[in-house]
DNA sequence: GCCAACGTTGGC
DNA sequence: GCCAACGTTGGC
């Protein structure tokens, strides 16, 4: 299973918003980048990811699964943009800020912290692990 | 609200 | 195929 990391302005679409989707899920619609479409094609059902708050709070909120493999974003008019179906599993116990993950040195090479601006990025293992810790929140 | 970083576009 | 100009994102 892969680990992963989806960002949204919880203005536009929070994990409030995701968690009303219930087991349902939501398209993770909206993405134009071509690494962040990429990645996203790479996903497999089942596996896992955070969902982060960017702009005000800065900090990942919970556990996501992948729900339905890429497919056409149904908003875009345009079949180049695909996405996939994302569905809540947990919230974290103590969401996990982004000042936490940048002074923590075993996080330095974290995508989030090398290209903050990338929307969907994948996670490593032991990254996965060291912030569900921080999180006070199961891993699995 | 500002600005740095990055991606995309289009002229040459 | 290069690169300048522009738009967008996101942290501060």
């Amino acid at each position: 299973m892969a680990y992963w990391l989806f960002k949204s302005e919880p203005s536009t679409w929070s994990w409030d918003n995701q968690i009303a989707k219930g087991d349902k899920g939501e398209e993770w619609d909206g993405v134009r980048n071509y690494q962040a479409r990429n990645f996203m094609r790479d996903m497999k059902l089942g596996d896992r990811g955070f969902f982060y708050h960017s702009q005000s709070e800065k900090a990942v909120v919970g556990i996501v699964e992948v729900c339905a493999e890429a497919h056409p974003d149904s908003k875009a008019g345009d079949p180049r943009w695909e996405c996939v179906d994302i569905k809540a599993v947990r919230p974290f116990a103590r969401p996990v800020t982004l000042e936490q993950i940048k002074s923590d040195p075993r996080l330095a090479e974290m995508v989030l912290v090398k290209n903050s601006r990338l929307s969907v990025q994948p996670v490593s293992v032991d990254e996965w692990k060291i912030i569900c810790a921080l999180g006070q929140t199961a891993a699995d």
